[in-house]
RNA sequence: GUGGCCAUAGUGUAACGGUUAACACAGCAGGUUGUGGUCCUGCUAAUACGGGUUCGAUUCCCGUUGGCCACCCCA
């Protein structure tokens, strides 16, 4: 259809420009189509050209499209997501994508980033105030609660893979949709729960080839976190004169990534500021050292990272994120990250009840394995190809096909082709290992002829023990 | 949201403001009858969109859209 279009359209080009008088055909072509009646006068020309509505919509910003050559990424990042997850024994849940925006806001918090700005929200037609999910935990919190869930055996454990919105301005491996693999524990504040749910997030990017270090800190508890905050911000204000412009506003607006500046002043200021560590109520830094712990036993690698801070509310005591091992060139850089969030489900009402859970962006870890140079498995090639000449042919073609199908031999064909050497051409492309011949002449016989596609060597078989054959030839 | 860089066939690249926008890969069709990978030939296919400057714009200017980079934030 579009080569039709664009024939057309060619010639009406090179008649526009040769005569030179440009403005002239274009006034000559706009004045009929001011004129209601004047319609059918273009068709003939114009009308081809742009069908009906206007331009070829595009995809939104910062909507990608996931194409069939990206798939082999995409199958095996999260096959070996979900075979970890369950492998912990941590099961499925699906949330919707749309939820009330209240519960974000109530969860990720009213004045971060990602709810202030980021959110796709909007009335949806009944006057509800709606919004496409920005993150997970909220979501599964959500729906711990409204099922019930602390009457199961406690931990429960959830895992969760599906896209997450945030209405940002799309760079390098950040985009307005994209997809995250989480788990979340729910009902034990164990430090192991920790450990555990650091585990799993490392597991995966070390069972898709790629080397990462979690970054580790604790925020402390909801009452000792304002003092470490007061202590800090007294002391970044007795030094004001002496910070960057940007840190001026961390100082007013997110006090804990001053601490992450890499200005060369406001490092020497950096130096004397006070630790967080310093300031964690007793149990706080008692939880974090057993995680250590646990971490250290399972030779999981970490730095602990005092200036690590996250932009959802909810996190209480153990914050961590999940970084390259070497520094990236340029983009976003953390491949996930997560923590203990131990008052979010009293937050939306529930029963108090400590969790921890992570994210891992899928994307990111797709960027990730590329650019290390990580090439997930082939997808599994057809055994056969089915090539047929003549409409009988064709026809019986097509009804062994699923027969070969059903006894679990996997088969390729392109039925509308008619030539021999097409079918072969895209055969040798798929790497079919066979491809089985069905021709005016077998299907008279009742046989079939069998081509090894590498050795190029023909057997003419019975067609009733082609499956056979095959099944031994595959060695099936 | 702020600032900056960029925008040519499906992909990757070319084109002093001036004839028909070039090349490679991919795609499609051929190189007689029923045989793929190599080779040869041909074809399809692009200046993101809208304005402006100019005799003339892919090229210069403005706007829009989109991508990328930094900030911000995060996966």
């Amino acid at each position: 259809m579009p080569a039709k279009k664009k024939a057309t359209a060619r010639p009406a080009k090179r008649a526009a420009k040769k005569p030179v008088k440009k403005p002239d055909a274009k006034k000559a072509a706009k004045k009929p189509v001011k004129k209601p009646d004047a319609k059918k006068v273009v068709p003939p020309k114009a009308a081809p050209a742009k069908p009906s509505g206007g331009p070829t919509p595009q995809s939104l910003r910062g909507m990608k499209d996931i194409l069939p050559s990206e798939q082999k990424f995409w199958g095996f990042v999260r096959d070996k997501m979900v075979e970890m997850a369950e492998a912990y024994s941590y099961e499925r849940i699906d949330t919707p994508i749309l939820e009330a925006t209240s519960l974000f806001v109530r969860s990720v918090g009213k004045q971060t980033d990602v709810v202030e700005k980021e959110m796709f929200s909007f009335e949806d037609r009944g006057g509800d105030n709606v919004s496409l999910r920005p993150e997970g935990t909220a979501s599964a919190a959500r729906a711990y609660i409204n099922h019930g869930m602390v009457n199961l055996p406690q931990p429960v454990k959830l895992y969760y893979i599906g896209p997450m919105f945030r209405y940002e301005r799309p760079q390098h491996g950040r985009t307005r949709q994209h997809h995250q693999f989480g788990v979340e524990v729910f009902g034990d504040d164990h430090p192991i729960i920790d450990a555990e749910v650091i585990l799993l997030s490392y597991l995966v990017y070390k069972e898709l080839g790629v080397k990462v270090v979690v970054h580790i800190n604790s925020l402390g508890s909801a009452e000792s976190r304002p003092n470490y905050l007061a202590e800090l911000t007294a002391y970044y204000r007795s030094r004001r004169s002496q910070i960057c412009e940007d840190c001026k506003r961390r100082l007013a607006k997110n006090p804990l990534r001053l601490l992450d500046c890499k200005d060369p002043g406001c490092s020497a200021v950096k130096e004397g500021a006070p630790h967080i560590v310093d300031y964690l109520d007793e149990a706080s830094k008692n939880h974090l050292m057993r995680v250590l712990e646990y971490l250290d036993d399972l030779q999981v690698p970490y730095v602990l990272n005092p200036h690590l801070v996250r932009g959802f509310d909810y996190y209480s005591r153990t914050v961590f994120e999940l970084l390259p091992v070497e520094e990236q060139e340029g983009g976003q850089t953390a491949l996930g990250g997560g923590g203990r969030y131990d008052s979010l489900v009293e937050d939306l009402g529930g029963r108090p009840t400590p969790a921890c859970g992570f994210g891992i962006g899928v994307e990111r870890a797709i960027l990730f394995m590329k650019s290390q140079g990580v090439e997930p498995p082939e997808p599994r090639r057809p055994d056969i190809f089915l090539a047929q000449l003549g409409d009988t042919a064709r026809r019986k073609a097509f009804a062994l096909f699923e027969e070969f199908r059903s006894h679990g031999i996997k088969a390729a064909a392109n039925f509308s082709k008619g030539a021999l050497k097409n079918q072969l051409e895209i055969a040798n492309r798929l790497g079919a290992r066979y491809t089985l011949i069905l021709g005016q002449k077998e299907v008279l016989d009742g046989t079939v002829l069998i081509r090894d596609m590498e050795s190029g060597m023909q057997e003419i078989v019975d067609l009733n023990k082609a499956v056979n054959v095959m099944k031994k030839n595959l060695g099936k």
